[in-house]
DNA sequence: CCAACAACGAGAGCAGTGCTCTTGCTTTGC
DNA sequence: GCAAAGCAAGAGCACTGCTCTCGTTGTTGG
């Protein structure tokens, strides 16, 4: 892995790289149903069967796509956040990571569609995938973490039901973090990525004019929901807690 | 269209019904990308040429599929609010219609992912398919009517920033409602849909494990985001929002 | 150094798809 | 009763994912 050893092993994984470049196109143009390891190829200057020698179907290719997508905004996300220190308050860093994952969306919408629209044909979420997939949600968290751990956290309510499944999910996601505070992140994550789905899939035609600036009163409401305090120190919190 | 005229219309008609439930059929079997034109010509013993008489492209039966499903959304979350009177509280009138769309969405997942999945390749939303799509929204929104005029809301926070947007959303969605109100209505529809949309699509996949539970706690945060008040009549606001 | 071996690229081919066009047949409307 | 319109069927085109075989080429152990 380290040196690349041999004239074959370096072609093989530029050949991979380009036929993912080449598959990435493809996808950025006509989305993933229309991708087509045939023009893929043919573009490529290669026989379709040569194809099958990197990507033993076009499955595993959108396989391949949908981990880099989920590596994309993950590091969309991440980034947005190491621009924005802790100095810049907590709820800033908030809609920052939230804004920057809207704005990768907005930038490779078929991507996006790819891996939070509806799952392809007969794949299921193989485990290689997980680890890109978490990297949003573990950003969304590591803010949350640090407000809790500085200037402390308005506790949501939970309902007596969900106790139990709040400690639970509590101590597989962030078990340093208050069960309520949990719960209401896990909602965050659905209801910020909801927001975009719909905009993205034209369910806001119609119905939202400005997304930017309903996306970010959303995403302020969000944060107060899952306890964030506002932001300038001092105000109490029942005054203008969407702003 | 009131009465059948000759036995040609009502074979068309009989046909075109036959056409949609078999593809409906597959749709439900195999999902959308594998609904094939041929198979269902197969299936209904006909020439495969034959069923362009009836839907000049796969995309318009696709469409048709969109619309029925839209349709049956709708009436599962309206005869979810008959059975549920304004006696029963507008909380459990919120709760049962957000519940009857994802009872529904579970039972047929693979129409969901249709309407409410990434668009489908060619996508374009066609304007017969609005009057249906909001059937649920729409649902969702006479609820809260319900609870203005006779309990009355309490006013959910609005910044400044999305002031103008809500007085335009109001104007076309819901006049009579207060446009802080009706600007939570479309964060709760997203909200809900993201909800239903997480847990199908298989992203609370090793987070959330009582999916009922973390829904209908959601969806009674949610209501009380929109500014429906605690069930009981009196309780002020402040003591158990999510029970 | 060179022979055995594994990886590779290309081509042909299979089964399937959406869609069109032409050819007859049947029902309808004047 | 007859022309016109609606209809079903078949052949065919261009395309797809995928498999198999057959030479070729790079790697590697003796």
């Amino acid at each position: 892995m380290s040196t690349i050893r041999g004239a074959r092993e370096r072609a093989r994984t530029e050949i991979t790289a380009a036929i993912k470049d080449e598959a990435r196109a493809q996808l950025a143009a006509e989305g993933a149903a229309k991708l087509s390891l045939r023009a893929v190829a043919r573009e490529l200057g290669m026989a379709s069967s040569a194809l099958y020698r990197y990507f033993p179907s076009r499955d595993d290719l959108l396989t391949a796509l949908i981990v880099d997508a989920y590596d994309s905004a993950g590091a969309a996300a991440e980034s947005a956040l190491a621009a924005a220190p802790p100095s810049a308050g907590h709820r800033a860093r908030w809609t920052a990571a939230c804004s920057a994952v809207r704005a990768w969306a907005l930038d490779h919408p078929h991507e996006y569609a790819l891996v939070y629209g509806s799952p392809v044909p007969g794949y299921s979420a193989p485990e290689d995938t997980i680890a890109a997939a978490s990297r949003v949600p573990l950003a969304l968290v590591s803010v949350v973490r640090d407000a809790h751990r500085t200037d402390g956290l308005a506790l949501p309510p939970l309902s007596a039901g969900l106790r139990a499944e709040a400690e639970r999910m509590a101590a597989d996601i962030a078990p340093d973090l208050p069960p309520a505070v949990v719960a209401a992140m896990v909602a965050a994550w659905s209801h910020v990525f909801g927001t975009i789905s719909f905009e993205l899939f034209g369910h806001f035609n119609n119905v939202v004019a400005d997304r930017k600036a309903f996306f970010e009163h959303t995403v302020s409401r969000i944060a107060h929901e899952v306890g964030l305090r506002a932001e300038s120190a001092g105000t109490p919190r029942g005054s203008s807690p969407g702003s």
